[in-house]
DNA sequence: AAGGGCCTAATTTTT
DNA sequence: TTAGGCCCTT
């Protein structure tokens, strides 16, 4: 055993040792925040190993991208030299995995592309179009709604009719069309060789049905490990039973008071209820110990999470005693709330905390933005976290339609979207060409087809850069063809054409880096680029930066100085995640998660108004917002509650405008009275 | 059949 | 504000 081991095991308190040295039978860790979740669960996979498990046997499963690198990254620093987790990484990723190699015995094709969100989006409207369900006078669903039905319905292992009734009520007159497009969908998927993330798990699942097969799998691994069982799914559930029937080796691990996912389906019944699976129950093991936060931090996030409808674990303690007040800083507006930042993160910095030990955590990814605009002002470097926006780009996914179109001829909508560059060719003529698709792929049919009045230049050019591709899968020259070819169409398109070539060149770069343009196209629908830093290349990583983050990205994360921004009623709980009581109680963890993120200091901060956006400059409309409701009164004196206003001057003349006074309670009252 | 222009409705979180 | 859908012109 390595001294770093030793060391590691020495720090275990009595719980995280009791799951660390857990036999063979089904163990259910119940981790609160700051708990050594972590660092418990690989110093399980340390310790096992050190006992003689096989790490080539041991699967690991996370549920995002983060937690799994997160994982890796610590096993591989408790455990001595070289050992590698080759199984370790998300539902999604191990289930591309495992699928591309059982694609022979289970009916798909080896080569299957992988769709990422907006892809699935597109075929379901092209599918949504050919089957004419939205010519009604009345409204169908968009295409994003379709498709988040039929990933409810899958994720879920629900009937359409429940899936409707549970989450999508105001659709649910449409039951009978959906189902018929849901068939249509499927079908196209198939006929083109296209998976989307959903069938991931779904043909995973299926193929583990076959006993034969659920048997081989299962066999593989010795130990099956998954963390944040909380925020899994139905399916996912299913799929690891399936696996490990009698629970032997099977360690989950999670945290109910933390599940922020159900708008994947995620269920926190499988956490609940996963004891019971088992004859006798699986062992239940409980970290309450918390070593992340100060007390005054803990007992503020505790007096939040106390006041949920349904809780299962109890309230964390700590031993890290002293430390401020959480502080709820009042501010005039978002403005206000930037500058507040940029000044506490700039202070902190002069006391010596490292821009990379604070964070800005909000809801929703846009709400950074009056913070991202004052901190390039001010020129604090920082790299956002969540709503990617990258393979969102029109230009970038045209530049990944061209090199998936030339891997698989079948897919439509990379074919689509591809041929529709071509001046002259629209939706009909594109269709069209895709009709006459045959095992030659994409040469094949370009090559049988004159090209377009006009365009014959583009059209030689785009098969001349097709035929290069089919000849020989030579990477990363690909990336290059597809540059060369797409770089004049981009010209054509857009104004800011300099920009996105930057973007392209940058996916060159990242391209290149890869082993294959398989792996390539398949590693980035199933792990993209999750923060800007990713954009603007590696210089940044080296230097010192402030983290923006979502505060679903944020999790599992910790920093020293916390900053929640927007803690109103509107934007936490989101007023479009106010529906339900059970969307209302997701909307308190998410402010939990976020407070608990916080090891030093944290601030919640509250805006008072909102500028609307429908304006003009010198426009003062705007609405006034009221504290968070997870923040009700008794349990304010838990926090130090501030009022901060900017310097005065630096044109701006709204700042050290005298407040007016007003009844914000009664505003409260008219608003959801 | 393509493409531009106008109107309308939706608007979060992630694999 | 913007993305998507629809209609009208070329």
């Amino acid at each position: 055993m390595s001294r770093i081991m030793a060391q590691a095991f020495d720090d275990l308190n009595a719980e995280q040792r009791a799951a660390v040295e857990h036999g063979l039978e089904p163990l259910l860790v119940i981790a609160g925040a700051g708990s050594g979740k972590t660092k418990t669960l690989s110093c399980r996979v340390a310790h096992l190993v050190a006992n003689g498990a096989d790490p080539t046997r041991i699967l690991l499963l996370t549920f995002s991208r983060r937690a799994a690198s997160e994982m890796i990254a610590r096993v591989g620093k408790v455990m001595s030299g070289d050992v590698r987790i080759p199984w370790a990484g998300t539902f999604h990723a191990i289930g591309a995995r495992l699928l591309r190699e059982l694609a022979p015995v289970i009916g798909i094709d080896p080569e299957f592309t992988i769709h990422d969100r907006s892809d699935s989006a597109d075929l379901m409207g092209m599918v949504r179009q050919e089957l004419g369900v939205a010519t009604g006078a009345k409204r169908f669903p968009m295409k994003g709604t379709c498709l988040a039905i039929y990933s409810r319905v899958v994720n879920a292992d629900e009937t359409i009719a429940d899936a409707l009734a549970n989450a999508f009520p105001w659709c649910r007159e449409w039951e009978a069309e959906l189902k018929r497009l849901f068939a249509a969908y499927v079908e196209a998927k198939q006929k083109q060789d296209v998976l989307d993330y959903d069938d991931l798990l779904w043909l995973w699942a299926e193929a583990m049905q076959e006993p034969a097969l659920a048997q081989e799998v299962g066999a593989r691994f010795d130990h099956v490990m998954v963390d944040e069982y909380q925020d899994t799914n139905k399916l996912q559930a299913r799929i690891l039973l399936a696996m490990k029937p009698d629970g032997r080796g099977v360690t989950v691990v999670g945290d109910d008071a933390q599940s922020i996912y159900s708008f994947r389906a995620a269920d926190v019944r499988n956490i609940l209820d996963f004891p019971k699976l088992f004859t006798p129950d699986a062992r239940l093991v409980t970290l309450e110990q918390n070593y992340r936060s100060t007390s005054p931090i803990l007992a503020a996030s505790n007096a939040v999470i106390d006041l949920a409808k349904e809780r299962f674990t109890k309230n964390l303690r700590t031993s890290r005693s002293g430390g401020a007040a959480p502080q709820l800083v009042s501010v005039r507006d978002e403005a206000a709330q930037a500058a507040y930042i940029a000044e506490s993160v700039l202070d902190a910095r002069e006391r010596g905390m490292a821009l990379t030990q604070q964070a800005v955590l909000f809801r929703a990814a846009d709400f950074s933005a009056p913070v991202e605009l004052e901190l390039a002002k001010r020129d604090i470097p920082f790299v956002k976290f969540g709503g990617l926006k990258f393979l969102e780009a029109a230009h970038v996914k045209d530049f990944l339609a061209i090199l998936r179109w030339a891997q698989n001829g079948g897919d439509r909508v990379a074919g689509f979207r591809t041929l529709q560059l071509i001046p002259g060719v629209g939706p009909a003529r594109a269709a069209r060409i895709l009709d006459a698709v045959d095992e030659t792929g994409a040469f094949g049919v370009v090559r049988n087809t004159a090209p377009p009045a006009g365009a014959s230049e583009q059209w030689e050019a785009l098969k001349d850069m097709l035929a290069a591709m089919a000849k020989t899968p030579a990477w990363p020259s690909d990336l290059d063809l597809a540059a060369r070819w797409y770089a004049p169409m981009m010209n054509e398109r857009y104004d800011d054409a300099r920009v996105r070539v930057g973007d392209i060149e940058q996916m060159q770069r990242i391209g290149a880096t890869f082993a294959s343009r398989t792996s390539f196209l398949t590693e980035l629908t199933l792990d993209p680029p999750n923060s800007t830093s990713d954009e603007s290349g590696p210089a940044l990583k080296d230097d010192d930066y402030l983290i923006l983050s979502t505060i679903h990205s944020a999790k599992g994360q910790e920093w020293k100085n916390v900053f929640v921004l927007n803690v109103v009623d509107g934007c936490m709980p989101s007023d479009l995640g106010a529906g339900s009581t059970a969307e209302l109680e997701e909307e308190r963890r998410l402010l939990y998660v976020a407070m608990t993120r916080a090891k030093d200091e944290l601030h919640l901060i509250t805006p008072q108004r909102f500028y609307h956006t429908q304006q003009g400059k010198g426009g003062d409309k705007h609405v006034y917002a009221i504290r968070s409701r997870f923040l009700p009164s008794d349990i304010l004196p838990k926090f130090e509650q501030t009022a901060w206003a900017p310097d005065v001057g630096v044109n701006d003349a709204r700042i050290g405008a005298p407040l007016p006074k007003i009844d914000l309670a009664a505003k409260a009252r008219g608003r959801f009275g």
